[in-house]
RNA sequence: GCGAAAGUGGCGGAAUUGGCAGACGCACCAGACUUAGGAUCUGGCGGGUAAAACCGUGGGGGUUCGAGUCCCCCCUUUCGCACCA
């Protein structure tokens, strides 16, 4: 740029175009977004990453960012454009610094929403899923976000679903895919099964109102469980993660180390055995009782014969029911019944009462414990109410001699110690007890150490209607019979009867239903359930790899050059589901040996919330923000540029229509500036900046390199796009207030110049339309897209002069200016001449002095 | 009950390592320009005072020359988990 020597640039005012300049020109976003969004839909392959990942050695470094696909559920809504403005941000900035970047965007387009809405508009699912993707697809290009569209994935289709039923194929294969009858979620609103993930509170997640009730059904399931251990033990890992989600995912998979133990019903001709999960196999000497959940299944024998029994038992799953559906299941009464039978404490043979809990929950461990009330909290609040005895079998001794036991003896001991009233165990510390013992229920056969889980396996089976078929085919002869690859994709059939049945709808469409069996050729039925959609959701991103595979998922290759994610984006309510099965799925591919890597995401953010009016924005409460609105009145800009400002990205932000106006006219502002002192015409425009600068020009010099570097340390190191703005407004604030200098030509056009170029670069990946509007004005023709970021010159950024305040015992009295680098003895100094550090300090004497260079002095005076 | 995050002007929010609390923006007030202003530009704007003093980051204590920031206790809000045996 630099072309001659001569470096003092000087021009006429009476050459700036501004000389006369109308102020009241107004920054017209429609016609320059228009224009731009013309120009990118033509140039669509802008965004496209490079192609590298062909085996080809890579020059750059590759940066995989992406957004969380959404459900085309008919429109964008604002918590959408937060989300991908962040990610569309972070894209651009890192094209800018050079990486190779992939930025793709997909459907999750199976799903009950869908079906819904053809029950109630009689259109069909895919239509109006077709019809959704297009909507929200010129939406986001309208508000300007830069997808490699190229690489678009659309779950709904038969070319990506084709993979799901692929899989599902290797989990058989594997063993991981299994069928069994069991009590299912069932949501009576949905009509279909629900994954455990998938109740909340004992309702179903969609609607939050409608209890999910227990239903035997004829499922399959993924064997999740297989990866507990492995999904739990690389949370430590991912420390790319908000410790929020990492914690959500240890609790939802909620290991828990103990011991299973038998305990015979006595005096029992069937040998009936119950069996009980317990993390305190050592207290087992103080079990007074054995309690169990009311759906037990040996406690329907039980009642069989006693309708008085049967009839508490009932209650008290009632009572269970109540509470779930309050949420408050940790709340309940905790009440029980004795049902007069006994089991038998297999280490010393002791006969204790079998008890009916609505305390004990089926779902979790075995469905029964052992009551051991005096080491239990939760058990010696049952044993006081029922008058069961409370047995201390544990002593808490503490490692300190000088401390001793509590006489006479507690009730009640929580925290480990030392047994007593244990037989052959007495006097062993608890850890050794649990080894011993666990041992030696091994040894005899009625036990063993154990893990549990709160996790369980992934039941995938949905009996609705728009999503994956299942590919597998029931024979009379052959049983259940995996579809051959060859054969997928199983095609979902047009033209269904979708209306609710609780049946699956595929279950009348007799010619999918009929067939063949593979194996035998003789008369088959297919699987006329679908997959949960999460199974969708649980693998798409490396499908982007290499979106128009037709003869694998995605190419080995492809996937290991782009993962794992760099950075994954979305909303925090997809922590444990999504992001779960994800990784789930990723271990499971790696150990098919497709790719490398042990984990999906590498970093991952969940963005807040967007409020209005201090309440989450819903239709039902009427404070929905429209982005078609936005867009319309301030333009595409102005909704990115407020969704970034108003908040920092990570936390729930508030939604003010005042906002976006003030946004509206800092961009007004912004242009207005460029229109007046963009003159790339003339011969000084492309100088390179004088060295000797007069203190105007200098000023203005040392902010935009401030500028520059508070934009940078915000974006790369803490994603403050806030305050990244903020510090790009107070650019512009500083320009404006140069204006008179400038206009007297008392700063040097190259470095108004430069200072409008750094501008709409560092607005590039916020504001993108005015930038490259900016851009042009400014007489470029390089794309803005991939132009390097601005660097600073930490040199030119430095202050000259520094204001230091100067406290006197610690409180403000004055302030000094003294040269940036100046030693302590001046700041001193010029400090005690001031007048209100004197009169702070008259009469005492100075006993200390405290500077901090560059920031601070404070006297201590006495 | 357990865990996490948060609490700062009228409002959204800044303050990155313990160092000028309130950057930036909204709202409000004033001025300039103007036939006009819901445009634009400039200035003011925590409370308090004539001006100072002084008071101010949910409350109370503490450490420190110095605390929004660190420690202890408490309160409130949001989120997650919840008789998990």
């Amino acid at each position: 740029m630099p072309q001659e020597e001569k470096s003092e640039a000087t021009i006429a005012p009476a050459d700036r175009p501004d000389a006369n300049r109308p102020d009241d020109v107004r920054y017209d976003a429609q016609r320059v977004e228009t224009k731009w969004f013309e120009r990118w839909q033509r140039d669509a392959l802008l965004y496209a990453a490079d192609p590298e990942s062909d085996g080809a050695k890579p020059t750059k470094k590759k940066y995989y960012v992406l957004e969380m696909l959404p459900y085309p559920s008919g429109a964008l809504h604002i918590g959408h454009v937060r989300n991908y403005a962040i990610g569309d941000a972070l894209a651009r900035y890192m094209w800018m610094n050079g990486y190779n970047v992939l930025h793709p965007m997909g459907w999750d387009s199976f799903g009950l929403p869908a079906e819904n809405a053809a029950i109630k508009n009689n259109t069909p699912p895919r239509e109006w899923t077709q019809a959704n993707i297009a909507n929200m697809k010129a939406q986001m290009n309208r508000l300007g976000f830069a997808y490699d569209w190229s690489r678009e994935v659309t779950t709904c289709l038969p070319e990506y679903y084709r993979w799901n039923q692929w899989f599902f194929l290797k989990f058989y294969e594997k063993g991981l895919a299994y069928r069994k009858k069991s009590k299912v979620n069932w949501c009576s609103q949905c009509c279909t099964v629900l994954a455990n993930e998938q109740v909340v509170n004992g309702n179903c997640w969609r609607h939050e109102e409608t209890p999910v009730v227990q239903r035997d059904l004829e499922q399959w399931f993924l064997r999740i469980t297989d990866y507990a251990e492995e999904l739990l033990r690389d949370i430590d890992k991912l420390d790319g993660w908000p410790d929020k989600v990492r914690t959500m995912q240890r609790n939802w998979i909620g290991r828990s180390e103990g011991a299973l133990i038998d305990f015979k019903v006595a005096d029992d001709a069937t040998g009936a055995v119950i069996r009980v999960f317990t993390t305190r196999v050592d207290t087992i000497f103080g079990a007074t009782s054995v309690q169990l959940a009311p759906q037990h299944p040996l406690v329907a024998g039980f009642t069989r014969y006693n309708q008085v029994l049967g009839a508490s038992v009932e209650q008290l799953i009632a009572e269970q029911r109540k509470a779930k559906e309050a949420g408050d299941i940790g709340a309940i009464e905790k009440r029980g019944v004795n049902t007069g039978h006994y089991a038998v404490n297999p280490y010393n043979g002791e006969r204790i009462p079998i008890w009916v809990a609505n305390y004990v929950l089926m779902d979790y461990g075995t469905g029964a414990i052992m009551s051991v009330p005096a080491h239990d909290d939760r058990d010696f609040d049952f044993a006081k109410k029922y008058k069961l005895e409370i047995r201390l079998v544990v002593l808490p001794v503490s490692t300190d001699p000088d401390e001793t036991i509590a006489e006479p003896p507690l009730p009640f001991v929580a925290e480990e110690g030392m047994l007593i009233n244990s037989g052959r165990f007495s006097n062993l510390s608890c850890e050794d007890a649990k080894r011993k013992m666990s041992a030696e229920a091994e040894q005899n056969g009625f036990g063993k150490a154990a893990v549990t889980y709160r996790l369980k396996d992934w039941g995938i089976s949905r009996q609705r209607y728009w999503g994956t078929p299942i590919p597998m085919v029931y024979c009379e002869k052959d049983g259940i019979v995996p579809v051959p690859e060859k054969d997928l994709p199983v095609l979902l059939p047009d033209n269904v009867d979708i209306t609710l049945t609780g049946a699956s709808p595929l279950t009348r469409v007799p010619e999918f239903v009929n067939t063949t069996c593979p194996k035998c050729g003789g008369p088959a039925r297919r699987e006329s359930d679908t997959m949960d959609t999460f199974v969708d959701s649980s693998w798409y991103f490396y499908r982007y790899t290499d979106p128009h595979n037709d003869h694998a998922p995605f190419d080995s290759k492809a996937a290991q050059y782009w993962f794992p994610i760099d950075q994954y984006i979305g909303g925090v309510e997809h922590a444990i589901l999504h992001l779960i099965y994800s990784r789930f799925w990723t271990k499971f591919m790696r150990d098919l040996g497709m790719i490398r890597n042990d984990e999906p995401v590498e970093h991952q953010f969940s963005q807040g919330m967007v409020i209005k009016d201090g309440a989450k924005m819903s239709k039902n409460r009427g404070n929905v923000v429209s982005p078609d609105e936005m867009v319309e009145r301030y333009g595409a800009d102005a909704a990115r540029l407020y969704s970034l400002f108003a908040a920092p990205p990570d936390r729930d932000m508030d939604w003010q229509d005042s906002g976006i106006e003030g946004i509206r006219k800092f961009l007004g502002r912004v242009y207005r500036f460029v229109l007046h002192h963009a003159h790339p015409e003339h011969p000084d425009w492309n100088r390179s900046v004088p060295i000797d600068l007069a203190p105007p020009a200098r000023a203005v010099q040392r902010k935009l390199h401030q500028t520059i570097k508070r934009v940078t340390d915000d974006f790369q190191g803490r994603w403050h796009f806030n305050t990244c703005i903020s510090a790009i407004m107070e650019l512009v604030n500083a320009l404006y207030g140069a204006e008179e200098a400038i206009g007297k030509n008392a700063v040097p056009l190259p470095l108004v110049a430069e200072a409008q170029r750094d501008l709409a670069l560092m607005l590039a990946p916020f504001a993108p339309y005015l930038a490259h509007e900016l851009w042009e004005m400014l007489g470029e023709t390089g794309s803005l897209l991939k132009a390097p970021w601005p660097k600073y010159d930490a040199v030119l950024a430095k202050e000259e002069e520094i204001e230091i305040p100067v406290q006197v015992n610690g409180k403000l009295r004055g302030r000094v200016v003294v040269p940036a680098d100046a030693a302590e003895e001046l700041v001193v100094e010029r400090a005690l001449a001031d007048e209100k550090v004197k009169s702070a300090s008259t009469g005492k004497q100075i006993v200390k002095k405290i500077y901090v260079p560059g920031k601070l002095l404070n006297l201590v005076v006495r």
